[in-house]
DNA sequence: ACGATGATGAAC
DNA sequence: TTCATCATCGTA
């Protein structure tokens, strides 16, 4: 069993997303070397409203992609040297996404996109299998019993919105 | 604990 | 135009 993830997948609100995540495989292709990884851990970022989101301060030329219809890349710059790999979900307008932090045997949103080679030439691109980058569900079923979730990752300037528990990761 | 390293966005 | 900040990582 194996089946790419289209749009319909993505256009949901940014929790259900994050978590129908875990257990599918983020694959990359590269020349003709392909690589599938399984999601182990990954964070949801919702609306406007999330004031730990980059789109809580409005639409900027950075996160424009954030408020596209769900089903694209938006792959961001930080730090001077990081690339990081989101899923835009939801419907268009509503701008919320979800940050790729660990693959199996690949912890760290930075390590993951440069293992896998993955920059700006991703951001703003469909997720689909012509993109060279994109996801597929092979049947692997995830239990409630082995998620866990918990607070994100780096955003305790948020407010009450550091603590809330949209990380969801694999045990 | 902290430096690397540069784009971003808000203030001025 | 300046400046603090940053969805991080590797080394100490």
């Amino acid at each position: 069993m194996r089946r790419i993830l289209g749009p319909r997948f993505f256009r949901r609100d940014a929790l259900t997303v994050a978590r129908a995540l875990l257990g599918k495989f983020l694959v990359r292709r590269v020349g003709r070397k392909e690589t599938a990884l399984m999601i182990t851990d990954v964070e949801a970022y919702l609306g406007l409203e999330d004031k730990a989101s980059h789109a809580s301060r409005g639409k900027t030329k950075r996160n424009a992609p954030m408020f596209a219809a769900g089903g694209r890349w938006y792959v961001y710059f930080t730090y001077g040297m990081h690339w990081i790999l989101n899923a835009v979900t939801g419907p268009e307008g509503h701008p919320s996404g979800v940050m790729f932090r660990g693959l199996e045997g690949l912890q760290g949103p930075a390590r993951l996109t440069k293992a896998l080679r993955i920059s700006k030439r991703q951001n703003d691109t469909p997720i689909a299998r012509a993109t060279g980058l994109w996801i597929e569900d092979r049947g692997v079923r995830v239990p409630k019993s082995r998620i866990k979730r918990g607070p994100r990752i780096g955003v305790d300037y948020a407010g009450d919105w550091a603590k809330k528990p949209y990380r969801f990761k694999l045990l």
